[in-house]
DNA sequence: TACAAAAGTTAGCTTTGGCTAAATTTTGTA
DNA sequence: TACAAAATTTAGCCAAAGCTAACTTTTGTA
């Protein structure tokens, strides 16, 4: 039980800093991947996606909604006429499918590894956020890898 | 491989909501999270912990730092005279403590699990504020799982 | 078909955590 | 020991994302 050494303090100035930089970066997309993937969500589950809806499932009022869903049409991920409901465009349709992909990878990786169902759904809405592409290329050949066994 | 019905368009609203409000909770704790951490491993490695390397190590500029640390002061963590360096309250080595080892069970898991030594390190500074108890839990068991054979 | 309830929007406030510019204090060195 | 450089702080700006209150529009129903 030796220390390496191979921890936090014997990380370069930079190196950590880049870390913490990633996690900020992160934060600014992170409000724009949820609700392109729960308005996906809520079009296969009810053939619509109504702000009453969203503000419903994500825990904010409605006027948080359509605040936030201007800056999704501002960056192209969706379409809606004033007071009537929401379509995504290609491109949000896109992005919403990719989220949805890793949110599933990281909720079955979870529950593979043993965390209860519940748990893995509640913790992987921040975790999906944080994971680089080599890491979930690791989590899903470990789900995977586990499904056969 | 037929769809269970396993996903999140079969969670009640509310439960859904649950995720979503954990999530922006534990974004509020995590600047403080952070800083504990950091100040704990610079005290460490330097014997003092100077607000220009905190910058550096977060990659935020010196007043911010300044303007982030009182609030530090205020919760009762650190303790500080003007212009001279930063000591932990037991409480925020407490905290600092709990954080450092939180750290250091999503790197180790992330390793043992195939992740590269660096990319740990880097998605650890995000998902370590997202990992409930019980996860927490899954990781160190299997990492002590793996470290046995 | 009127009209009340529901849904959506707008306006405006708050907090948080970034930033730059500039002032102050400490530190290191000629 | 003077003084330049470095560190720290203060002041003030900004954007993001939450909120409430109030307004507008749509929807459902008596
Ligand atoms: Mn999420
Ligand atoms: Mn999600
Ligand atoms: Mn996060
Ligand atoms: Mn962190």
């Amino acid at each position: 039980m030796t220390d390496t050494n191979e921890n936090a303090l014997s990380r370069s100035p930079d190196e950590q800093a880049s870390g913490f930089e990633a996690v900020r970066t992160a934060h600014q997309s992170e409000m724009v991947e949820d609700y392109v993937e729960l308005i996906a969500e809520l079009i296969q589950l009810n053939g619509a996606a109504r702000p009453v809806e969203i503000a419903e499932r994500l825990g904010v009022t409605q006027p948080t909604v359509s605040k936030n869903l201007n800056r999704l049409k501002r960056e192209g991920l969706i379409l809606q006429e004033p007071y009537r409901s929401i379509r995504l465009t290609e491109e949000g349709r896109e992005l919403a499918e990719a989220c949805r992909q890793r949110h599933r990878i990281v909720v079955d990786f979870l529950v593979a590894l043993g965390v209860s169902q519940e748990v893995a759904e509640y913790d992987a809405e921040g975790i999906e956020h944080h994971v680089s592409e080599e890491t979930l290329a690791v989590f899903h050949a470990f789900t995977k890898e586990r499904a056969k066994g």
